[in-house]
Order: C-alpha cells, then structure tokens, then sequence
DNA sequence: CCTCCCTTCGCAATCGATTGCGATGAGGCT
DNA sequence: AGCCTCATCGCAATCGATTGCGAAGGGAGG
C-alpha cells in the first residue's frame, strides 16, 4: 500500500481537500464516469447522460465546490489547456499590453497561458520554448518571431500548433498589424506638413514591425517624388537610448532632416531628447513621429504624433487563432488597420520650408 | 480496449512522441521504478540506486530526449510545480519587472509561473485567484494586496502558500521595499534643498506602497518641524491622469507650494505636466519628486528626481521564499532598501524662497 | 406476448510518474 | 559453512479524469 494516508503532495497547505469526481459519484448514487459526462464541456459527451441525472450531478458539483483536476484530464487526454506564450520582454508595454489581450481571450476559453521573456536572444528562445513544450503546452503563441533564426520553422516541423503575433513571418500564420500602411500613414503624414527631407530610426532588421514600418514610410516618400536616401535610415534598438543615439548621427547630416520617423514610441522618445540635446524644439525644427501610441505619448510635454495599433486586440486574436488550430479549424493570418495620432510633436510649428 | 491507437489528445501535433519512463526502462532493461529514481531531483531518492545503474540511465534520457511529464508526476505527487502570480497589472512596468524577478527566480528552481491581472479589482482578485487555484498551483505570490481586502486573510484561513510582493499587510510573508524609509528620503531631499511648503499625491490608501511612502515623507517634515498640512495630502491613481488631477488641485492652492512629491513616477509625470500647465517651470518654479525610478524618468525633458528601489530582486526574492515555504522551511519577510536619485526636476532651480 | 431498438450507465483500462514494501543477491562475520 | 546485513532493484498500487464498449432497462411495434 504505497499511500498511507491523505494526499501525499499536500505539504505546506494541510487544509485543501480537492473534491474528486468519485465523491461526486459516490453522493449521487452513480459511476465516475457518469459524473465525469455529465461535467464535460463537449456537447456529444454530455448528451449520453439523462437530463435530470445531469443537473442532479451538476448542482452537486457545484455544492460540493468541484474543480477538475487539471493534471489527471491533462494526463488521460494528451492536452494541458495551457498555451506558452514568448515575448522579448514584458517590460515593454507594447508585448505586455498583447500579452494581456491574449491572456484574457484564452481564460475565456479555458485555457490558461505562461509567459516567458527572451530578450530577442535566440539561444534564449529556443530554451524558453523547450520549457514550456517541456511543460506540455498545447501550443505556442510567438511575439518574437526573427527573420533571421529558424526557430520558428523547426518548432514548425515537430508539427507544434503556433501562432505568431505582431511580428510577421513569410509562411506562417500570424497576427499583424499592418505595419506596412502604418509606416505609409507616418510618411503621408509628413508628405501632407510639407516636409521633403525626412530620416528614418528603423529598429532592429530582424523584426519585421520595424522592417514595415520603415518600407511603408519609405514607400509613400518614393511615392511622391522624395525618394530617402539610405544614409537617412539607421537602424537603433527599440529603446530610449538607442533612439536618442540614431538621432544624434542624424540630426549632425547637413542639411539636417526637418523630420524623423522613429519606428517605435520608445525610440521616439530619445530622438525628441536628442532633438532637445541639440538646442532645437521638436514639433517646429524638427517634426517627430513615433509609433505605438502608448499611453505616454500623448503625456510628453511635446505630445508625440504616434500610430496607434490595436494591441490588445491583437493578442485577443492570436489567442483565439491557435485555439481554433488546437480544435481541428482551419486558421488564417490577420492584418489589423492601424491609425495614425496627430499631436504637436508634428503639428507645432505647421510645414517647414524646403531649406530650414 | 479505451484506446485505439498512438496517443489521444496529440491533436493537431500529429509528430510529437514524448518519451516516457517506460521507453527508457525497456531500452535500459530494469523496471520502470529505477528509471524514475534514478532520474529523480531527491538525492535520498536517487541514492538507493547504483551508480553505474544511475549513470546509464542518465544518458539514456539525454539520448532519447526524455522530458518528465509534469501532468503524471502532479497527479501522482499533487504538487504542480507552478506558482501563481497576482499583479495589479502586467502593463505597469513596475509590475511586470517585478513579475520577471519572480519568474527568473522560479525558473531556477524548477517552477513555472502563470500570471494574472487583476486590475486592483477585489472580485477581480478573488475569481483570478480561484481560477489559478483550480490549476492547482503550489503557492502563490500576490502583488496586489490591499489592506481594505479579506482576500488574503481567507486564502491564509485556506492554508494556501503565499507570499506578498512590493505592498505589505500586517501579520504576512511578504517581500517589499522599505518604503517608510523611501518616503522619508524624499522629505529629506527636499528639506536639504530648503522646501517648506509642501504637497503629496499619495496614490491609493489601499495600496501599503503609497500609504508607507506617504508616511515615510511627512514624518521627515514633522521632524523638522515643518508639518504638511492635511490638505496638501491628497489621494490619486497612480497614472498620469491621475497625478496630473491631483496637482492641478494643488497648485491653486495659496500660497503655492514649492515642491510636490508623488509616490508613483507615472503619477509624477502628470505632475508635471499640470505644472507646466500652469506656466510654471518643473525643477524652478515647482520641484518635482517621483518614486519608482521607472527608466523613462531619466529620459524625460526634464529628468525626474525619484526613489530607486530593486524591484526585479523583489520578485526574485519573493519567488525564493515561497519555493522554501513549500519546501518546509520557515520564511521571514524582506524589506529592501531605497535609494534616492536626484535629477533636474529637485535641483534645476535650487532652493527656493519661503515666498516664492 | 415477444422482439428490436434506443437511451442511459457502468465497467475497466488507460495516461505517466512516484513510492512503500518486499525480494534478491552479494559480501562480511562468527 | 552458515547466517546476518545492507545495497539494489522490482512489484504493484495509486493519483484523477476520460472513454470505448457492453449491459440493462424501457418503450414501441408487430
């Protein structure tokens, strides 16, 4: 008799008694296994079992405070109804505002998600994600996806249901923004100011948010005749100093831009100190322009002109996709509109000449 | 014959053959049992098999790619190796700094965390704490605690794990910043820069993090002799809208006070926004004071003067002590020591008269 | 009145890991 | 040479939920 007593595991908390489907069974007066249809979530299971049969047991369920144990279902079944969810850092509030939207869409269908940060090292994500497949996931949601490692498409090859969000991959199914019109909105923003000599902060290369962003912003300039010379795009870390460094180089060209698109608010941010560093004011020197409209945009001393991607609805979709793959149905990439936010940080000191 | 075939819930992951106790213990011919000993965390578990025994199987593991199945060993053990985790919420990035501290460390031990956001809520907090309870976590760490709450008495009454983070309440485990001791540096600054009269936006009474740091300031002014009267002591969010509500109030108060202290750095941007609403200038005209040292607050056009406390070795922390809870080791709280970053926002003027 | 069918349940195996106890064997001791 | 001890390992039960199959029961139709 290997168990001597009570619940072997119960260590510290000597006082929870999980209420199991055979007491359920046994205060019923019926087999475990009928307990157990009557409980189930799937309509096929369920209807098997007499309708007042069902509720004598449900509401005995409910009395008695019934939780499904989650390891024995996970065990017996092959699925957990947890999704493993990476991200570069939950620090940023851009991953974490997705994050949350993901995290609520799956709760409301039953599953749960675990988070893992991965610097966008990808010795890092490769080992984040070998824990959670380790913790038997049902599938992944990817919101760091680089062009340049093949994580991606080896975790494709184990067959293991994925989703990416907000950053996309050729190939795979994603949740995205379209970062390109994003990019392209910014860009007829400035194109509408007047301005004609415009630079570009355009993040990291392996993304490919800041990869759109910057081609769609590129593409309407060429567009209208002003194509941007490549010493006018420098790429820079999605952060306030890697922006304020960028911005420094590009605001000693001469003639200097009278406008920079910076890929990410963040960065945005540390153009408009730079832009301060260098004795001029943003919003009439020098028009900025962000991306992400994060709450802090609009509470900058200069309110940041900023395009605004619905976030959390994002990870709302990225959860509800992989839910759907993990359920057998078919599931297709999203691009969601973005929208741009005019503030004075564009809007301060109206067109600038062609020779300011 | 319950089954068919291959596994069941493998669902849409048709490639997926996770390797068992059992493939290893036919490929190394002994009994299933010596498998999982040998494979075993406990050393007086693993020392009842030989060496050699041991070392073959250890190999064989590595080789096969064996991943324990945490669903088997928390059916059979009732402990899930996961901790909870409450946060008010993930897009505060003190919060989500915290959450990785905890994370970092959790991992280190072999735990998995799964997150929630509660929004401050108390039936917000009562149904996330239930739904991570019915995943069966070992513990959980709650980093939103409110003292007008019985939320945590009850889940003590339940002989739950648990350890609070970054706020306090009387009579728990918890692991926090002294934060008495933070507000108390604030006053401090301020007296040593000559301020008399001056205000505070105290954030939200239930949140000990405010209360103490509230606290911790006007008793430095006590001391002095230079008490704060009630009515510069005001209660906000801690966001920007909500510091920013809150300081408009105090600047029409007359006379004027000369510096405004926020226990919060979001709170504190507000701050200064509304002063420079009022045509004042942050750092001359009106110090400024923030708490958290959020990396934006160096970045800011002015930078901001702020209480620095280590928030990420709180969550590590606070990780640690639940994890030796669990192991039957007696747990004491922390409390974590402050330390005040002056920047322009206290020091870009100097002193200031008494009528200013 | 008998047979067939369908609804409703029970039976029992099963998922993978853990562990108390007993069996086996080797070695040392008297 | 016989017996005792200890190290090492196997046996089997067990955690809780799920599910294919079969049985029992009731009702309807011939």
């Amino acid at each position: 008799m290997p168990r001597q007593g009570a619940r072997a595991g119960a260590g510290v908390q000597a006082g929870r008694a999980p209420v199991t489907l055979a007491q359920i069974a046994r205060q019923a007066g019926v087999h475990v296994s009928t307990v157990s249809r009557a409980l189930s979530t799937d309509d096929d299971v369920r209807n098997g079992v007499a309708t007042e049969t069902a509720t004598l047991i449900r509401t005995l369920a409910e009395e008695l405070g019934y939780q499904r144990d989650p390891a024995g279902a996970a065990l017996r079944t092959g699925r957990s109804r947890m999704l493993g969810v990476l991200v570069p850092r939950l620090t940023d509030i851009v991953l974490a505002t997705v994050y949350e939207g993901i995290d609520a869409a799956a709760a409301a269908a039953g599953y749960h998600t675990v988070v893992a940060n991965t610097s966008d090292d990808p010795q890092l994500q490769r080992r984040r994600a070998d824990a959670l497949l380790a913790r038997r996931v049902d599938g992944l949601v990817l919101g760091d996806a680089r062009s340049d490692s093949d994580l991606v498409a080896e975790l494709a090859r184990q067959h293991i249901p994925l989703v990416l969000v907000s950053r996309r991959l050729p190939g795979r199914v994603s949740v995205t923004a379209d970062d390109l019109l994003g990019g392209r909105l910014a860009g007829e923003h400035l194109l509408d100011l007047g301005h004609e000599r415009v630079a570009v902060v355009a993040g990291e290369p392996y993304a490919s948010t800041g990869a759109e962003r910057t081609q769609g912003f590129l593409d309407a300039f060429a567009e209208a005749g002003l194509p941007v010379p490549e010493s006018h795009v420098v790429r820079s870390p999605f952060d306030v100093p890697g922006g304020r460094a960028a911005a420094e180089h590009l605001l000693s060209l001469r003639p200097r831009p009278t406008a920079i698109f910076a890929v990410n608010d963040f960065a945005a941010i540390g153009v408009m100190a730079a832009v301060r560093d260098a004795g001029l004011l943003v919003g009439r020197d020098v028009a900025v322009v962000g991306y992400n409209d994060v709450p802090l945009a609009a509470a900058l001393p200069v309110p940041l002109t900023s395009v605004s991607s619905p976030m959390y609805r994002m990870g709302e979709l990225a959860a509800t996709t992989l839910i759907n793959m993990l359920n057998g149905k078919p599931a297709r990439s999203r691009r969601l509109r973005p929208t741009l936010v005019a503030r004075a940080s564009t809007l301060a000191g109206g067109p600038l000449g062609t020779d300011g």
